[in-house]
Parts: structure tokens; sequence; C-alpha cells
DNA sequence: CGACACCTTGAAGAGGTTCAAGAAATGTGG
DNA sequence: CCACATTTCTTGAACCTCTTCAAGGTGTCG
């Protein structure tokens, strides 16, 4: 674990693939705010738009919205009005209920939707935490669904990305009801380097935007567990670790793992 | 813990309500494949459609379909078509991994929508099983997506189901991840007796459709913990506990361990 | 540079699991 | 309808994993 830091000076850089523009400077001649110059495009919105299709596609993000480390994109009861999509940073999401229990439900990167528990009661059931500055596109809901009527391609994705987050909770579940520590932090880093590989990072270095409590929360484990088992991640030579650097050295020892030591088939 | 058999003769029955009539003689006259005289309709239909659109709904469901008791609704990997609407009966959903781990994901009764996880890859990733035997309307998933683009108030009916899914999924997320056995199983019961209740059920009796084993599978627990903290409530007057009969003596206890003994604000 | 947040590690303890045995209920076939 | 096989449930005892409590180290930021 010892001279990681070089290697991992790279880390914050796209390697290849949906690379986009930094941030600070928007040039307003050339990033105007349209999902059909977005080059996340592919990841929040349908493909095989026709021209007409893609012009209405481009008045479904209202204005975007920035959000310091540390600020919350929506709270617990807020009146929901709208889907946020990730344009750049991290989030959280968590619940904090009245008497003090706290769940982190998930981490979101560029490209994925957000506020999708607003939509049954109106108003938001969790909140939605920047763990880095952010950028988001705002979405109204209502004109949402008046543009699903009219594109049958973005309804269809609409209903994908609310089913893929009920299947992404049941892996969750699974994770949280049967498997050991151990497994969870295995299956946890393999989720988050395989999304951030698909966004043109490393598959192998991450830099960990969440605390070891906030990873222990939504893996249900306390933060000394979380720490004890990167430690002997470590020490079998799976992982290196420095502090939020991780470089996985064995992929296939962390799938092993999460795979209760058998090899999936094919 | 004596004699509880006279008292749940009656747990099967319907104390008011949404009542719906015994399945086996289905009389083609009255009981027409239709949504519109369905007496479950205000839990799996919107509210207030006028006339033409009522009768649009009605061509949603396509036919009714029979499930034993073991029987599977669908199963994972199975091309994903329709979504169900339970008429009668009850189910769970699980995942089974090929490495042998297991999770059911929830619990299913009569109003309640299945069959959400299949549309983001157009098979589904769980299996249904019918708990006691069932009927279902069946939907197809296209006809919805038709009908929605033409009644307002069914998309965004549609929209709050998955987003309700996804914000029962978050709740599961917290028992998991931050409860212990007591609070789970406490959780759990007030669960179900709540939404048996919204059915006319008891608010104090319940017959519960599932072994131990998958309870224990549901709340992450083995099924000698389950058997144990049943006990536990038991010897503490906080149920009665008759193999699956059970009698909520003490909601109010219940609800006090669920949280973290603070009584709700309020 | 000091205050603060975050991380690591050790030791003791609690909660849940595992293994095992027996009891109770349920289903099956004659 | 009864006898038997099977499934389900309960309970005890030993064990193990994870938590709790505590202390010290590391990194960060004003």
């Amino acid at each position: 674990m010892s001279e990681l830091t070089p290697a991992f000076a790279g880390t914050g850089k796209r390697a290849s693939a949906v690379s986009d523009e930094k941030i600070p400077p928007i040039n307003p001649l050339t990033v105007k705010i349209a999902c059909s110059n977005c080059n996340l495009r592919e990841l929040c919105m349908p493909l095989g738009l026709n021209a007409e299709e893609l012009n209405k596609i481009d008045t479904v993000v209202e204005i975007r919205r920035r959000i310091k480390r540390g600020g919350r994109l929506y709270s617990n009861g807020d009146r929901f009005t709208s889907l946020f999509a990730i344009r750049t940073g991290f989030f959280k999401t968590c619940i904090n209920t009245e008497d003090g229990r706290n769940q982190v439900t998930g981490f979101q990167m560029a490209g994925e939707i957000m506020g999708l528990d607003g939509i049954v009661n109106d108003h938001h059931t969790c909140d939605a935490v920047a763990l880095e500055d952010a950028e988001v596109c705002v979405m109204p809901f209502e004109r949402i669904e008046e543009l699903s009527r009219e594109v049958v391609s973005l309804q269809r994705h609409v209903h994908k990305i609310m089913s893929r987050e009920i299947v992404r909770e049941h892996g969750v579940m699974l994770l949280l009801g049967s498997m050991r520590a151990e497994e969870r932090l295995a299956a946890f880093l393999l989720n988050l380097v395989q999304r951030l590989h698909a966004r043109g990072f490393s598959a192998s270095e991450l830099l960990l935007r969440m605390t070891r409590e906030e990873i222990g929360s939504y893996l249900g484990l306390k933060l000394e567990t979380v720490s004890r088992t990167f430690s002997k991640f470590v020490e079998e030579g799976i992982v290196e670790v420095k502090q939020r650097h991780v470089r996985i050295l064995d992929t296939q020892a962390l799938k092993l793992i999460v795979n209760n030591n058998q090899l999936p088939c094919q």
C-alpha cells in the first residue's frame, strides 16, 4: 500500500468514451441547454430518435442546477416537481427517520436519474446530497409526462428507468439480506468500478467519494467493519487502499468472494 | 397462547369494505372481465375516470389467470409481456442466484401489481410464487403503454405504482440495513396487518401465508431467529402465536420496538 | 499550525447463526 | 378415515461475525 499516489493522479480523468467538457466556463454558444448535443445523452435519454423527436426532447430540460459538495438536491418532505439527470458530480440518497435511523439507499453518478421516489406522493421521501460539486439537469415531471405521451420511445425509456431502479434495489436487498461483510464490500467495489468504467474511467482504480460511514450505512455495516474489511482485502493482496483511493489488484478474487467462491458459469 | 383456534376461525373472512366474490363459480353474466365493475378497482386502477376512459381501461385486462398454491406466475428469465394485478391470493417474489443465494424481495396481496421488474430488460429477473391459490388479471404492457398515452390519469397511475415500489424497497433497505431482529419482525407484522386491514381484514389478527424460512429470507434472518423472536414476543405478551395464526395483542408495543422505543411525534 | 473530520486498530461483548434434536402440523395413499 | 412420510416449527448449546467502546493516527482546511 506504499506508493499509490502517482498512479492515482489520473483517476479523476476520463480515459475514453463519454468525455464531457469541463464545467466552470460554460460557453453559451456551444453548450446550450439541450439533450440533443449532450454527451451523456446515451445514458439518460432514449436512442434512435428522429429530428422532430429530438427537438421535443430538448425541451424536457428546463434549467441546469449546480449543487456544492455537501449541498442538497432535495430533502425528505420537499415537494416533488422534477426528475434530475446528473451531468457531473456524485450523490448519495439517504433516509433519515425521526427515531434516528439512517440508511444510505444509493450512490448516483453522471447520467443517472434521481428523484423517482417523489412521484408517488408528490413529495420526496429521502435526501439527495452531493458528495462532490455537481451539476444536474432539471426535468419537470409534468413535461416528461406530456412528452412521453407523444414520443413513444421516451415513454418506454421512462418506464425502463423506473424498472431499472426497482431491479437495482432488489440487488441491494439480496446484498443486505444474504451477504456477509466481505461479500458486501466486494460487491460494492465491483459495482462502483463497473459503473465508472462504463463512463470511461479505469476498470481497476477508483476514488471513493463517500466516507467509510456512508459505505457502511449503504452496506448495513458499521464504519469500523468497513475499515477492517478493507484492511483484510489489502492483507490478501486483493486491493490497495490509501484513504479514499482504491486500486483493485485482483478483480477475479472479488468476484469469487461475491459469488460464494463459485466461478460464475461461462 | 392456549385457546387460539376459535378466535381465529374468522380470520380468513373479510370484515368489511372491499368484499369480493368467491372464486370457484365465476358467473359469466355478472363477472365479466372488466375493471369497471371490479371491486378492487380502487386499489389497482386510477379513480375519477369518465365513462369513455372507463371503457378504454376495461380493455387493459386481456384475460385472467389462475395459479395454484406453489405455482409460479413468472420465473427468472421469462420473457416480460405483461403486468399482473392480483385479484385473489397471496404471492412472494424472490431472487435465486446461481451460487445458491436466495432472497425474498416481497410479499404481494390482492390489488397489488406484479411484474415491474421485467420492464427494463424485457425479461423477468425474479420468481413470483403463489403462496395460496390465486387469480390475477393479465395486463399486456404494450396495451398499458398505449392506453396511458391516451388516458392521462392512467399514465400518472402507472408512474405512481412504480414509484411506490421504489419507496417500498427503500423501506426494506432501511429495515435490512439498520434494524435488529426484533425490530425487523415487528415492522414486518405491522406492515402485513396494516395492508390486510386496508382490505377489510382484522387489524389485529392475521394468518401468515408464508413459512418462517420465507419470513426470515425477507427479513435477512435465519428461520430459527424468526421463531425465537416470535417466542420472545409471546413471552412479553405482545402477540399470540399458534403456527401461522398470529394475534397482535399490543400494537403500540410493536410500534415502540420499530421506532427505537420512541413514541412517534403526534 | 491547530482544529476537526476521518480512518485504523485492539479488546470485549452482544446478537444472530449453526448444528442438532424433538414436537407439531400437514399432506398422501391405501 | 387412519397411518405414515414430510414439512414446518421450536428450543437448546456452542460458536462466530459483527458491533461497541476506546485510543491513537492521518489528512484536510481555514
